[in-house]
RNA sequence: GGUCCGGUAGCUCAACUGGAUAGAGCAUCAGCCUUCUAAGCUGAGGGUUCGGGGUUCGAGUCCCUGCCGGAUCACCA
């Protein structure tokens, strides 16, 4: 039993003994930091059954605590609340209960099974800044699942097929003249996307020529050659035309090996990819099957639509009158395969952006039509834009800010930080670039991550840059303050009994109670899907023993068993941030 | 227009799901390196939590209403 719930149990009896009823749950918080006491017991509530002053009430329950438990050694009361101070001893107590545990604030397996799905991007351009919190949120929230005892499965589906890669194919065809990532040493992605955005140019300039020459806008976008071109190639890729299909492999392919690069980069991998080429007909199956049951309806040109009125939306489209697929279909399709993969998953999370929040309620509705019970179970995991200063990023107007040139951008920034700071004299050259790469994703990361994920935000390129306050290397610096100390503690004859420790220093006390909350937090950040909540937590701690770092010099000491606890202490703050960090998908160094 | 998000210090974000005098960082100002790493610590200034009603012992948080910003409502993905 952890400390809260002890003392809400004892608070029960309390009110029991006393008031001769039982209150239900209590209201336990964190004591504000201005009064003196660790748990506060809000007495407000309480007055309806101790039909007395809120002052009395909690008058009487303190000094009940005192009286007969050995947890309160005393209380305060301000206006309605009790504070609570506990006995030194119990926080050693709790202290040492920590360090007892085999692995400190993992659960270990529940035999739960989920789908964590993240990424996902199109295969005509090169990863953006969206992607990056996508992918970071995906991984961490996939990683903090695990940590609650889920086994979890990282996936992302590939939006290989479709008008878009087309483009892509037809400009290249008409102005590559072969070139390849070996001959131009582009990167893959960067050199299909490249193309994209040469189709985009020509098709301007046709579609303008085009209305110049008397043609309405909607007839021209419609017969510029160019988009004839690529709208020739995806219906000769649906016949499976030889030429065309060796073509979209091939530069699929290049835009493969480019992303492997900046997914590397970002320290994310999948454990299975689904492509859309692979799933869409399935979908179209399943939608034609839910016709013959009566789930779907068609309309006399042909198309098939499902009627969501009932459930306070529109109808929706999920066949074209000319049978192909729409997204919504796909989307049907690739969920049944991952279940039919993984019989054993309860849940799927879809991370992806809250653009999308009406796709996926139609899609959840739809899956729970088809009779899946595991649909209610499906969660999208809905985040906000990431907007520059300049506003929103835009593909067209150049506005986008890509991830490999970002990335690079903070080691770089790192590396010069780090550098003006004199930190690498005794570092050999390879400890020193791990540490910059170290120190600038994890300024990224955690810079995209420190906010709640439902909302909205701003990369502002010259604040996330920076290193200092709340920032992932302030977490990392602090990691590796403290590893200095451990490694000299172990050149030392330290002891490492606190058995007989029975008073402790504010900042002693405060420590065990943040690191006492890392399971609870744990738990909130998988309920929520928030990986901000660990990110915070990380902070909070990291600034909590930065306080107590500066405030008692640790080896000054001594008495031993002091000693010994403050060095214990130091190290398993280390290990907690470590492993908190290491759920942001954020490594920390033994020296910085 | 319908639906769904959001609006908190100059800026970027918190606030344990209804609790105390709303907290951090950045920026500004003033201090602290002979002691375990100053990417740190201490202190100061900075607020009508968008406006207006309501619910109750108590509201940034819940309800109603107005204003502002965004997303979405395709035989696009």
């Amino acid at each position: 039993m952890n400390l809260n719930q002890l003392l809400k149990s004892k608070i029960e009896e309390a009110i029991s003994s006393l008031f001769n009823t039982s209150a239900g749950n209590s209201q336990l918080q964190p004591t504000n930091p201005e009064f003196e006491g660790s748990h506060t017991l809000v007495c407000f509530p309480l007055t309806k059954v101790s039909k007395k002053k809120p002052e009395e009430t909690a008058a009487l329950i303190g000094q009940w605590l005192v009286d007969n438990t050995d947890l309160v050694d005393r209380y305060n009361v301000v206006k309605g609340f009790l504070n609570l101070v506990l006995d030194d001893k119990v926080w050693v107590k709790v202290f040492q209960d920590i360090l007892n545990e085999e692995d400190y604030g993992v659960v270990p397996a529940t035999g739960e099974e989920i789908m964590v799905e993240y990424s996902s991007p199109n295969t005509n351009k090169p990863l953006h800044l969206g992607h990056l919190r996508n992918n970071f949120l995906g991984w961490s929230v996939a990683s903090i699942y695990e940590a609650n005892g889920y086994k979890v499965h990282r996936v992302q589906i590939i939006n290989d097929r479709g008008i878009h890669i087309c483009k892509s194919m037809a400009a290249w065809k008409l102005f590559g003249n072969g070139e390849t990532p070996e001959s131009s040493g582009l990167k893959g992605d960067k050199l299909v996307g490249k193309y994209y955005v040469e189709f985009d140019k020509a098709c301007k300039k046709e579609v303008a020529d085009l209305i110049a020459q008397g043609m309405d806008k909607e007839q021209a976008e419609k017969n510029a050659p160019i988009m004839k071109q690529a709208v020739d190639m995806l219906q000769k890729w649906e016949q499976k035309d030889a030429d065309t299909i060796s073509l979209w492999k091939t530069m699929n392919g290049w835009v493969y090996d480019g992303f492997d690069v900046t997914y590397k980069q970002m320290g994310v991998h999948f454990d299975k990819l689904y492509f859309e080429s692979e799933t869409y007909l399935l979908g179209k199956e399943e939608v034609l099957k839910g016709v013959e049951e009566g789930v779907f309806y068609k309309k006399a040109d042909g198309s098939v639509w499902v009627d969501l009125t009932e459930d306070g939306l529109d109808e929706k489209v999920l066949l074209r009158s000319d049978g192909t697929s729409v997204y919504m279909t796909q989307d049907i399709g690739t969920a049944m395969l991952r279940f039919r993969d993984f019989p054993n998953i309860s849940r799927q999370v879809y991370t992806v952006g809250n653009e999308q929040e009406y796709h996926f309620k139609v899609l959840f509705l739809i899956l729970a039509k088809l009779g899946y019970a595991w649909a209610k179970e499906c969660y999208h995991l809905s985040y906000g834009m990431v907007d520059l200063p300049s506003g929103k990023m835009k593909s067209r107007e150049g506005t986008v800010v890509d991830a490999d040139d970002l990335m690079a951008e903070m080691i770089g920034e790192a590396e010069k930080q780090t550098r003006e700071l004199g930190k690498i004299d005794e570092m050999d050259q390879d400890e020193a670039s791990a540490l910059f790469e170290m120190i600038g994703i994890g300024a990224l990361k955690f810079y995209l991550l420190k906010v709640d994920p439902k909302k909205r935000m701003m990369f502002n390129p010259n604040e996330s840059i920076q290193l200092q306050g709340h920032t992932g290397p302030f977490i990392q610096y602090t990691h590796a303050r403290i590893r200095s100390i451990v490694r000299k503690a172990a050149t030392m004859d330290i002891g490492s009994g606190l058995a007989n420790i029975d008073s402790l220093l504010p900042n002693e006390q405060k420590l065990i109670s943040f690191l006492s909350i890392y399971p609870d937090r744990l738990q909130d950040a998988a309920r929520d899907y928030s990986p901000s909540i660990i990110a915070n937590y990380a902070y909070d701690l990291a600034k909590e023993y930065n306080q107590f770092y500066q405030a008692i010099p640790i080896f000054s000491e001594s008495d031993k068993q002091k000693l010994s606890l403050r060095v214990a202490l130091s190290e398993k703050v280390g290990e907690v941030l470590r492993k908190a960090m290491g759920l942001l998908g954020v490594v920390v160094p033994e020296r910085m």
